[in-house]
This record gives C-alpha cells, sequence and structure tokens, in this order.
DNA sequence: GCCAACGTTGGC
DNA sequence: GCCAACGTTGGC
C-alpha cells in the first residue's frame, strides 16, 4: 500500500466538502501538471491512503484528515468539456491527456496539523512538502511520516 | 497582494 | 533544442 499527499484549496474543496459528496467520495478532477498526473495513473491504488492537505487557507494550512483513493486512475472527462475550466483542446475521449482518481472520505482530525509543525519536526525534514520549490499537488509520503502526521493530529 | 519557484508555450 | 515570455502555485 502507498501513501500520498494530495493538495486541495479548501476555499475551492475542503475535507467537509468532501465528507458532504454522495457517498462521501469526489473524482480529483482539474490536475493539469504531468508528474501528478503520473502518480494517479501509474501509481496509486484502490486502497491507498490519502492525507488531505488544505493549501493556501485562509485559516490554517496544513493536514485536516485522511482520505483513501476509492477508484483507481481514469480518463479526466472535464479535460474535454468546453464549459469546463479544465478543458484542454488537446484532450480527447479517444486520446484522453489527463487522468484522475475517485477519494473517499477518511476521517477529519481533530485539529489541523500545520505546515509550520510539520517544518518544525525533525522526523518530517525530509517530506517532499517541505522540499524547496516544491509546487507538486500530489506527492508521495512515506508511511512513517503518514503515522508520524496521525500521531500528532492527535496531540 | 506580493513574489519566488517553478512548468509550459512557442518563435527561432 | 534553446530560451524568453508567460502563467500558475502557494506560502506569507
Amino acid at each position: 500500500m502507498n501513501y500520498w499527499l494530495m493538495k486541495t484549496e479548501p476555499d475551492v474543496f475542503s475535507i467537509d466538502d468532501l465528507y458532504n459528496k454522495p457517498k462521501k467520495t469526489e473524482p480529483w478532477d482539474g490536475v493539469r501538471n504531468y508528474q501528478a498526473r503520473n502518480f494517479m495513473r501509474d501509481e496509486m491504488k484502490k486502497g491507498d491512503m490519502v492525507l488531505f492537505y488544505h493549501s493556501n487557507a485562509k485559516a490554517e494550512t496544513g493536514v485536516a484528515g485522511v482520505a483513501i483513493v476509492a477508484k483507481e486512475s481514469y480518463p479526466d472527462f472535464t479535460s474535454w468539456d468546453k464549459k469546463s475550466k479544465y478543458f484542454d483542446p488537446k484532450s480527447s475521449e479517444d486520446k484522453p491527456r489527463w487522468f484522475m482518481v475517485d477519494v473517499k472520505y477518511k476521517k477529519k482530525f481533530k485539529r489541523i496539523v500545520t505546515l509550520s509543525e510539520i517544518k518544525e519536526n525533525k522526523r518530517l525534514k525530509d517530506m517532499r512538502l517541505i522540499q524547496k520549490g516544491n509546487r507538486l499537488s500530489i506527492l508521495p509520503v512515506k508511511k512513517s511520516e503518514f503515522d508520524e502526521i496521525l500521531k500528532m493530529s492527535e496531540k
């Protein structure tokens, strides 16, 4: 099993929004970065665990909870929907360029594990999230890092 | 709102 | 294939 961190802006789609979806499940659409796409297309498997990260948050930036991969990658249909803001003329139903997975709500932390706490925790110093210049919206996480963040959320 | 650190596009 | 210009991400 693999572990991941997925970023979302809570103003756009928060952990509460995921909770309120039918079946608490939602397609992770709109990823338009090749590295992030490749993670979803090639490596994310059903049952993988996801740290649900609130970026650019008005309140607190950090990990807000846990989700689980509910469906493995399939073409991101918003990429050939002309009305979608994620429309990409180079993607088609015949030749999809972009892919997504479905994620399902697992739990909301009692409190946000903030980015600054993560930076301060020596056990998390190698997390790709806090490497310089990292802007990837989907990142692999080690099991030890995943467990550490879970532990921090309980404190 | 600013801006550093990217990634992408397109002319050549 | 190079690289300048442009667009985006995301912390602050």
